[in-house]
DNA sequence: AATAAATGCCGAAACGTTTTGGCAAAATTG
DNA sequence: CAATTTTGCCAAAACGTTTCGGCATTTATT
């Protein structure tokens, strides 16, 4: 058992032989296929009938016999024949294909959105083709223009924070796209959107903390270049006007949707003279952020400080508190985004954008009364 | 169980939906090209070449004058000239692409995989696509099958639990495979294999336990119709005998790999009357399911019952006690996993497999010293 | 200056499918 | 039984690339 340890920094490359002999080995001068798959033309050859047939049994429309049929099931199966979608989808000028970009995989809401369009793309007999940008806009246009050259049929897009302005048209072309969970302030879109309604989800979140008797409570929500930060922090102001509580402006940050602001603006919030008895987070990596922030400064949640987030995540009960969250319908987002967009492809009559889910507050330990003031 | 579709109120955008009218309304008569994206030889048209020129300039070879050329590239920007990789791919014969599977994209262990799979790849120019097998052997197969389909070049293949004992060749053909983190008992393989060093690194852990006192611990290992449990497995028994310690087959349990058989043997383990005094899992979600259920007995942890799990997430520092763990480096697995596959692939000479990453042992906050005996 | 070699470009043939139009034979009709 | 339709199959033309062999020019070599 020769086994290499490898460290994982070593760099060790081994280098390259000759690459392509000058010759081209054709083995098999039977078939005119040089190389490595079969095609139907063999499986023709094959079965004893012509190529248009077998394509004409694959495709199981047309007339073909019975016998025939069988004929054709057996060379494929001897064969192991498996179809050429790069060649169908030439011929077709359609992949049965459509792209979902998240901006970040490790963000178990983002996996639920993809799983959601790629179980609804399954029973619409679409593969899907999932990107990662992890929130740069880089990596996301990349993914963009390869799945432009892969000729998908259209893309769910949760774009990248840094990329909420980018114009889409000179990327994707003609490919048809639908915004999922985050969209752009300005209105660039192609299909539509679907999301949560946010404005009201975050009024009724921090209606809670206002029935639990906060009058200072912070926020930390995402750059309002996406609409749906807006729309969250606009509910937020909504619930408080509603309660005639005036909005302390020192009391609203603008983080990045990731931990690390997550946990500076908490910190912030938190060191202040005078702090704020809850704090609301508009995303799950930023309340991660700040429930670490928390522990670290040692502060008790909820007694001295309650946090309330948004998202769940599947441990979201193992952390001491358990967190009081707002859930989104992330499986549905995904699931009915990868719907008007297969609906929108091929030609059904789309349904009314945006679509906006509801959301549900689960309540758990991170939230609780205001210590008395003067406590 | 979300309500679907509320509209209520259209927020900010109200969206004209002006999608497609009924008619394929057929503008251009100049070009042959019917439909929705411009090709080649539309490029050629506006830039007075032929098709064979604006090829050789795209893929900057040959000879082609620089006025030639910067007139090529005049046509292909103003044209929005998106290359097709279908026609591409079929022609060369070659896609440029490999594929990851992995079974569980909402773990990030696998997320960190993928990553570092696409990170090289991009360095290599191929593109990844990337496959969830949600554990489940069928959908993996799905995925595969896709992938053979779409021609890929290669594909990096972490097995589902179930899909252990399956032959690879019916479903993959010619197209070479490697293995990642996990892999079969049985050796069927292509290209090799790379992981950690699982005896060891099984070994290494069982001994910290010792080290602290620890002479009762359970396992909580993986079915071992993989290579990778058995061989887990195999490292704690050794670390045992080292110590003169016989272990105790009751000890041993054998989950599979997801949060809920984590749980379950933990609470068998914990709730016997002589209960061990550590456990140890192999892999991450068990540990999860073994920190819920010591939570749920109201247990002390590390007071009562050591913890030491596998994999590292981003927010292991947020639980209490903070878990100890052995890491592995999940980004170069999936480097290294697409490096060999892509040098099989280009065929340069091959670097010895298996591939056996070190390990690390992160010491935090979930094992300690055992409790005196009759406490 | 005559020849050879390099340069710059092009037409046509693949790559593996699907589709269209056609052609026989069989089945149906009058 | 003749005329028609249906059935079963096939050949060839696309789809958008790359590559191979040519063919003119120009440039280099004697």
């Amino acid at each position: 058992m020769a086994q290499t340890v490898l460290n994982s920094r070593a760099p060790s490359i081994l280098v390259a032989m000759a690459t392509s002999g000058g010759k081209h080995p054709r083995s098999d001068s039977k078939t005119k296929n040089s190389g490595q798959h079969i095609t139907i033309r063999e499986v023709a050859k094959a079965a004893g009938a012509s190529v248009s047939t077998i394509s004409a049994a694959l495709n199981n429309s047309d007339y073909v016999s019975a016998e025939m049929r069988s004929r054709i099931q057996g060379a494929i199966k001897q064969l192991k024949y498996r179809p050429n979608d790069l060649a169908r989808g030439l011929r077709l000028q359609k992949t049965h294909t459509i792209a979902v970009i998240v901006p970040d995989l490790s963000n178990n809401f983002y996996v639920d959105v993809v799983r959601g369009a790629k179980d609804y793309s399954t029973s619409a007999n679409y593969t899907v083709l999932v990107g990662d940008s992890r929130e740069k806009w880089d990596e996301e246009r990349d993914y963009l223009d390869s799945f432009h050259r892969r000729r998908v049929d259209g893309v769910v897009r949760v774009p990248a924070m840094d990329a909420l302005t980018k114009k889409m048209k000179p990327i994707l072309g003609n490919i048809p796209w639908i915004y999922a969970d985050r969209y752009p302030a300005s209105g660039d879109s192609s299909v539509g959107r679907v999301g949560i309604d946010n404005v009201v989800a975050a009024d009724n979140a921090t209606r809670y903390l206002l029935s639990l008797g906060h009058r200072s409570i912070g926020i930390i929500s995402g750059d309002i270049s996406s609409g749906t930060s807006a729309d969250r922090l606009e509910g937020f102001l909504q619930a408080l006007r509603a309660a005639n509580i005036r909005p302390d402006r020192s009391m609203i940050l603008a983080g990045h949707n990731d931990i690390e602001s997550g946990h500076k603006h908490a910190m912030q919030l938190l060191q202040r003279a005078q702090r704020p008895t809850a704090i609301f987070c508009t995303n799950n990596m930023m309340a991660l952020g700040a429930f670490a922030a928390i522990q670290e400064l040692g502060m008790r949640c909820p007694e001295e400080i309650s946090l309330l987030g948004f998202d769940d995540f599947y441990w979201s009960t193992l952390l001491r508190p358990t967190l009081t969250v707002v859930r989104q319908p992330a499986r549905e987002v995904g699931m009915i985004a990868a719907r008007m967009l297969i609906d929108h492809v091929e030609g059904r009559s789309p349904i009314e954008t945006p679509v906006l889910l509801a959301t549900q507050l689960i309540v758990r330990d991170s939230c609780s009364p205001p210590r008395q003031m003067n406590a």
